[in-house]
DNA sequence: AATGAATGAGACTTCATTCAT
DNA sequence: TATGAATGAAGTCTCATTCAT
């Protein structure tokens, strides 16, 4: 009986993993279906037992991989450097780990329409960096917290999607020089 | 010269700020050609008179967008202030002035696939643009000129997302702010 | 331009006229759009040039109806005999012209789901005619008659459809016969 | 006799109660065999068990239904009254019982199509029953019987209809006019 | 006996595009 | 120029049914 549950799980893990390839690739609109159950080599039927819709499988994906974000926030292991620097080389690192989640996200948040629920929950997650961001810079003492906070994670973001865009970026040199800004 | 003329650009231009907007708010997949033709008030015929195809009406939306960004970024009027100054207060105003577009461009670059012509004469803008972040640069004496364009490009990227992306976004100190830290 | 307008009609009209065709003998589940458009003789998109969706087909086959039979009830020509033996003889000649109408909902009412929204407009309908019924049986002078109404409406109901049900079912004798009765 | 017989009957009969109840709702089309199979609390797997198809359920459930009411018609104890009346007072005792069975029987009877095999046994049973009636009409001395049979058996079934189409209904009411007609 | 994973056909619907008028 | 009728492919989703365990 158990069996069920691991078929299950192997299923679901093979659709979730095949959708965010695709989605990151081609765009959630653009992605068939079809094509994801395809790609997952299962049946279109089979899919649906798992999920009620493309929008759920959608928010699956959602729903792990900020799981995975926030738990490898949470726990970054003290490595040396300050705030900052542990908050923008984590971030690089997270970047490159789960680039097809960001391509998702940058290719999908500004036309949210479909997702805006998604959305809303990530503009909470998105609060909660600008927060920790600020925390650090007041920390180091840096002048006008709250603005710089905007600034930093604008840079952070810009970066990561230049990162995303472009083959080859030098994202640990961009980084480097960034953190060297906001040493004393 | 004659009506024939006027009516066509009337109706063609009609055309291409619909779609524009439509493109912006709901993305370029989730916007069918019967919506833009509906909303410009024309028939699905007239549309395809003046368009092949939505591919084309796409590209006509950033042959235009592309020729007024760079129109004015060349004839930028000399206003006080460092190069670098100059370039990202230029930026911030054509951001304001060419919202949607810019919300079409950051929801269609990272999954081009239908749009891979496009988004290759982009890369040439945008090579250009960092070109002239570059020049600014060295003009200025900062040090690793091209480790700093980078840099302050994506920044200046990071920060226009986040103003396409949140309400009541201070962009405007947000650019004061990264101005100030290129001043010597 | 008025072309356009015979156009639309003539399609709508065969499709509704097929609709009704088939969901009468077939029953609404078991009708496929496909199959409709088929024997209308058009392609499938057409079908949905016209009506949004399969229930709005449906509602447009009932507003016709529903349409038809109350014109043709009101405006009955005044023939001979009572009240009552009118309204019989009447109902008798629309359950002859308009068998798919009957069939149809005869299929369709005990079931509603779907059509929650129909049956709540179908039942004002019915509401009326019995009182007319009542209205009736008041001029013959029959004692009770509320319940004798509703009786007389469960008979007319009854023997209709017995007629749809069974081939060369006597209808006009079973009228007669039950116009007898209300006969002093 | 061991215990596989009892749970597998226990099993049937939750299966056809279920669906008789569903198919009654919402209509034999419009139910799934996985509603049927979840609202019975078990697999799907197991249905195919002890059905060979969905039409095998329905199948058994007028089986079943038939069954019953033959033999509750065959049984009627000797009350008082004319058989006319002993008839009235049983349909509607039975229609009462069974109102699921009814609402199936009369949502489908219109539109055969998957049931042209049932009905054609049911014919049978419609045919007996007309047949009592008449006899119950010869008995009482009725003129006309066949005639009159008809008219009372649609009848009958109009007033069965109303009571599972209306809410309150007050079919006893009703069927007590109906008897006192028949009465000399 | 019992589960639910798995399938594939077919349902409804939308869409970009073409064409006669 | 201008209309919208017409098409057919493709999209999302549901369903009855089978099968390995």
């Amino acid at each position: 009986m158990p069996r069920f549950q691991e078929k299950r799980e192997l299923s679901i893990n093979k659709l979730v993993e095949v959708a965010l390839r695709l989605f990151a690739s081609k765009g959630y609109e653009a992605t068939s279906i079809r094509n994801i159950a395809g790609e997952a080599g299962m049946s279109l039927g089979l899919l649906y037992n798992y999920f009620k819709s493309k929008d759920e499988l959608l928010e699956e994906i959602f729903r792990r991989s900020v799981e995975d974000i926030h738990a490898s926030f949470v726990q970054s292991p003290e490595q040396g450097g300050s705030g900052i620097e542990q908050h923008i080389r984590q971030t690089v690192k997270l970047l490159k780990e789960k680039q097809d989640f960001w391509k998702l996200l940058h290719g999908i948040r500004i036309q949210s329409e479909v997702v805006r629920q998604l959305m809303t929950e990530m503009q909470e997650q998105t609060a909660y960096i600008e927060d920790r961001i600020r925390q650090n810079l007041i920390e180091a003492g840096i002048p006008f917290p709250d603005l710089e906070a905007k600034l930093l994670f604008a840079s952070i973001d810009g970066m990561s999607s230049h990162f995303l865009l472009y083959d080859h970026y030098p994202i640990d040199d961009v980084a480097s020089l960034l953190i060297m800004k906001y040493k004393k």
